[in-house]
DNA sequence: AATTTAGTGAAAAAATTTTGCACATTCACT
DNA sequence: AGTGAATGTGCAAAATTTTTTCACTAAATT
């Protein structure tokens, strides 16, 4: 057990007198920033009891920051975290990620979460919450506590930062325009989810808007890779079957593919395929995978950007119901390209 | 801002004498442990300044680890942390990753920020470490945090929770010699790395206890994706080609099978592979993967088990280099089984 | 050069925490 | 049922810790 740590210790270790130091902590009277510094320092080093937020955030050792989300399987969900995670490097923020239960309510879990935790901000990204969620959310939450969410919904309530989903959509349909094809197929996402509904219709605007273009195909998918597998049983016994198919995230990608090459099917011989998310296994794929590339360290940094200036303000939190959009690009590869003659022996060889 | 926090607030609010809070706080002199318990409840929710590890281990509201790696990238990493994280859903712990930079001096780095947080207690993952590395971290480390090592090392000097990486090796062989493969070759792991070693150690022990089985070929990898297509190049050019291929992890089973199919080689056709550490990739890629699994959240839970073990005991840390083995599986795939009749189609195909 | 201002430490004052003591309650054992 | 020991609590005194007052210095401003 160590002993009881008082001023004097930190004034002793500074150098600094009591009335100093009482003066640095609780920051009243009059005190040069620079031995405000060294105290707060000081007394973080010592382990000296400091009340969650007494310290300014410019003096913090460390700023945490909770990222909630339900527990996502798989890339996805590591990829954002790992985005988060590459743009704190060289910062003094830690990124706690603290998953919500699948079962409970999650509104009530997060905040008791929260408030029980030192923690300095969230992040949540929860893109089945609707407007009436984040409300309740706001609600309870504590007031001091920057809450940013990275799910878009139609009418934010509060703070946003998300990707420019509308575009993702908007720039597959155009790269299928570009590379020749005409009859296009979607596997969309979750109806109730407003990024899918977006990406959706990014890509049906530009299909709309141009004359060369048709949709002929669409199956509704809830982003699961066996949704994929199932959209491409319906595609096989399809009447008219699209030259070129846009899945609204890799996973169902992945499925479609998946059955799809086992089929018989080539790609992008028979049926070119573009997906949502540049999971790392896009590029490892056999075929590789063009998919809209989201970066997550850009939204990572975007939204702790936006966090930091909030804890500087140190006013009771106004949440708005601003949005930031990070923009996408396409990351063309080998499943919507034109069969590179890398896979011709693959498929001669068995001649 | 808000009002300093004192021992009278928090007994107004649990109706217990100001006496009475000082010393369940304290934990001196006589007190019921019932009221010990909703002492510190009120203590945490009311936010009173306590010193880290004042809170005794069974009253915390959350206790916090530290998962202390480098920045590796991809599934790997993601599957690890998340196995951590699944094993403590309905637990009062969180897990918070903590990424050492590649560049600095990683023991130094680790310390300190292990003294500036408040966590409880510390797992590390650093293959590359070396016994005097971990002597070094033990020396400056905090005597009163818990520190476990997720890495084997020939000569382990702190508490270490690990893979059966010698049992994966050897399954891997024993798998290839039921199916009838007869000459074999390995991609190994980075030498300086003991749990490669003990992969390869266990392929090699069974091969060469077994009448029908030599190893024809291996080549000297580093667990990278690239690595893995460097093999293909070196096996394509091999005078005697092996029937089955261990690959001492997935990111080298990738970039070999990324290679081969793309030079018309078919697996398991014409040679077959088994990988180590059953990512979810090797479940979707075309063909599926064999692989050695390793349960992650076995490993999470065996490890945060043996933490809470030391901090309810609560006396200066004893380091000693007892180890605990995990045991591993093999995931049976398409990669290293017959050629079933689902790929007929896509090799006939193009006939 | 005089005057203000920022910043500091010593010591007094205020606030907070700990402890000694009295008292109540429970429990084990006659 | 009665006794004595042990446990647990609150009040108030004591001890400790923190804040504030005040005097002083050094630098900046007029």
């Amino acid at each position: 057990m160590h002993e009881k740590v008082t001023l004097k210790h930190i004034a002793d270790d500074t150098g600094l007198s009591i009335s100093t130091v009482s003066r640095a902590l609780s920051q009243t009277g009059k005190i040069s920033s620079e031995n405000k510094k060294i105290v707060f320092e000081s007394a973080h080093r010592l382990n000296y009891p400091l009340s969650t937020s007494q310290t300014p955030v410019e003096l913090r050792s460390s700023i945490n920051i909770a990222l909630v989300t339900r527990h996502y399987t798989g890339e996805f969900y590591a990829s954002l975290f790992e985005g988060f995670d590459q743009s704190t490097v060289g910062t003094k923020v830690t990124m706690n990620l603290t998953s919500v239960s699948h079962r409970s309510k999650p509104t009530l879990q997060i905040i008791s979460d929260l408030r029980n935790s030192q923690y300095d901000a969230a992040v949540i990204f929860l893109p089945e919450f609707k407007a009436a969620d984040y409300m309740e959310l706001l609600e309870f939450a504590p007031s001091n506590l920057p809450i940013v969410s990275i799910a878009p919904i139609a009418n934010p309530v509060m703070d946003t930062v998300t990707f420019d989903n509308y575009r993702g959509g908007y720039l597959v349909a155009n790269h299928f325009e570009e590379r020749g094809y005409k009859n296009l197929g979607i596997i969309q996402g979750p109806i109730k989810q407003s990024e899918a509904m977006l990406r959706k219709s990014g890509f049906l605007d530009y299909i709309h808007a141009s004359d060369n273009l048709n949709l002929v195909w669409q199956f509704n998918g809830d982003y699961s890779f066996r949704k994929g597998k199932e959209a491409y049983e319906d595609f096989r016994q399809a009447d008219k079957k699209p030259d070129a198919i846009f899945c609204s995230n890799d996973g169902m990608t992945l499925g479609f593919m998946h059955s799809a090459i086992r089929d018989g099917v080539h790609i992008p011989g028979d049926v070119a395929v573009a997906g949502f998310d540049d999971l790392p296994t896009c590029e490892l794929y056999t075929p590789t995978i063009t998919s809209v590339h989201t970066p997550y360290d850009m939204l990572g940094k975007k939204t702790i950007e936006l966090i930091f200036n909030r804890l500087k303000q140190n006013t009771e939190v106004q949440h708005s119901g601003y949005t930031s959009l990070v923009p996408v690009s396409l990351s063309l590869r080998e499943s919507s390209t034109e069969l590179t003659n890398v896979f011709q022996n693959y498929y001669q060889r068995t001649t």
